[in-house]
RNA sequence: GCCGUCGUGGCUCAGUCCGGUUAGAGCGUCUGACUGUUAAUCAGGUGGCCGCAGGUUCGAAUCCUGCCGACGGCGCCA
């Protein structure tokens, strides 16, 4: 390798002028004008233009730079000129231009498909657009971590491979390999809960599969989850706990990836107006109300809230809302009923969902967690499951029970929220959906 | 599961309602020109079993039937 090689952000911060500096990468935008080819370059942290001349290099060299197609990789030395007249304001006068692979024809080209660019993602994911996006992506998943660790939580990683269903209603992956019907897993939740016995306060970023039937832009049937899962927690505490976590990533994405924004056309102010105003609580009950007084819409009380309801109550709030105390009987069976709410005409949960502004839906989900092993076989009997196949979870009841809670947070879900994406299919690399599993 | 939109060169599309020469355009690519391009420009060339299978017709990209595929919305969920 050349000495001297240094990431083209760096040239492109002004110290370089008049210097002589290597960079390497591919080959981004490529024009030629007679005895001059303007080669736009691009690495890992930003492209600049690379002028080649007739009279500054070899021969050979000049014809590789006029002849080589998009995406060729190329290691490239010269002289640092700051110019109006290149993007981002400095290129490069080579005179050394080395190709190290020339590209076939780049199949992305200036018109594309969605359909077009899933089909050749593993193209696609060079696009700064692409680019962008997974680098917030890695600033999202490192806050995840960082919020936790400092808070005392303990990474725990659950296994992927699960007997049982919990999430009741959700389509599970089945696997064929061990004799007994196995799962992918849709949830940590059955095997967080018997951990904080051990560990009290944890955490995981991990892979999540659900074979639902939803076509839209909001689902994936491979996504990541970050849950939490905490000993001694209440519900009232446990929700506050991820308020301050999405606010946290937002402010890892503010200070971390202006410029991945920019790319993106992503304006800024809602989401630094969230890192100050504070998230609204307010119970399902009200959610009802507001509804119904100010949108005219008559939801019975009872009925889970559907995208249309979630979207309508979103258009009051610029910040993400959390509604709390749904209807036991919509709820998952191991969300107990709170007794103490009585403003409510029939039993509620003590749960909560965290909505999204601007139609991005349900960010997170959580609970606190049913401590009665009756109350548990009772709705899962419900659901129409077999109380027999839950003997483990029910044995977190049996020793020394406390109580707990718990949510999981759609990782993907804010990434498209934060990024602005039309699609929550370009929040993960290579997106697995009803339709699709390749590339 | 329900509803809707769409399949025409490598890519993006027009043409389909109302059937009629040899199916067009832009981009890409290729050849040539050009000493400052900004998704350069100019000239020329390349490239198509009109998703698949039947049917109607003198004649089908166009009309009919069936199938396949893609995309989106709802329901459900994060």
């Amino acid at each position: 390798m050349d000495c001297g090689i240094i990431p083209i952000r760096e040239v492109l911060g002004g110290g370089y002028a008049g210097k002589k500096v290597g960079v390497r990468g591919w080959i981004y935008r490529t024009r030629s004008s007679g005895s001059k080819a303007f080669l736009v370059v691009r690495d890992s942290s930003g492209i600049i233009q690379v002028t080649a001349s007739r009279d500054e290099l070899p021969e050979r060299e000049f014809d590789d730079a006029k002849k080589a197609l998009i995406e060729t990789s190329v290691v490239v030395s010269g002289k640092v000129f700051e110019d109006k007249r290149a993007p981002g304001g400095y290129e490069i006068h080579p005179d050394k231009f080395g190709v190290v692979s020339f590209a076939d024809v780049f199949p992305i080209t200036k018109d594309q498909s969605e359909e077009f660019l899933r089909d050749n993602r593993h193209l696609w994911i060079r696009s700064r657009y692409m680019t962008a996006i997974m680098k917030i992506r890695s600033t999202v998943t490192g806050a995840i971590h960082e919020f936790f660790r400092e808070r005392g939580y303990c990474e725990f990683t659950p296994p992927i491979l699960q007997p049982n269903q919990c999430e009741g209603g959700s389509t599970l992956f089945e696997v064929k390999y061990y004799g007994e019907k196995t799962y992918l897993s849709q949830t940590w939740q059955l095997y967080a809960e018997a951990a904080i016995f051990s560990l009290e306060k944890i955490y995981d970023v991990s892979p999540t599969f659900r074979a639902e039937k939803s076509k839209t832009s909001r689902h994936l049937s491979e996504f990541w989850m970050a849950e939490m899962e905490a000993a001694w927690m209440e519900i009232d505490e446990c929700s506050e706990v991820a308020k301050d976590e999405i606010k946290f990533i937002i402010r890892k994405v503010l200070e971390n990836n202006r410029d991945d924004l920019e790319v993106l056309g992503r304006e800024t102010a809602d989401l630094e107006h969230c890192l100050n105003a504070s998230f609204p609580t307010i119970t399902y009950t009200d959610a009802l109300k507001l509804l119904k007084e100010k949108d005219g819409m008559d939801v019975p009380w009872g009925k889970d809230l559907r995208t249309i309801e979630e979207e309508t109550i979103m258009n009051h709030f610029d910040t993400p809302v959390v509604v709390t105390h749904y209807p036991k009987e919509a709820m998952a069976f191991y969300k107990p009923v709170d007794p103490a709410a009585k403003d409510a005409p029939g039993q509620v949960a003590k749960c909560f969902d965290m909505l999204a502004p601007k139609g991005y839906g349900e960010i997170v989900g959580g609970s606190q967690r049913d401590t009665d092993v009756e109350e548990l076989k009772k709705y899962l009997e419900r659901d129409g499951e077999d109380p027999a196949n839950y003997k483990f979870y029910f044995d977190t009841r049996r020793y020394g029970s406390v109580p707990h809670s718990g949510y999981g947070l759609g990782v993907e879900r804010v990434i498209a929220w934060i990024c602005g994406l039309e699609n929550i299919k370009d929040a993960i690399p290579f997106p697995r959906t009803l339709a699709r599993c390749s590339p």
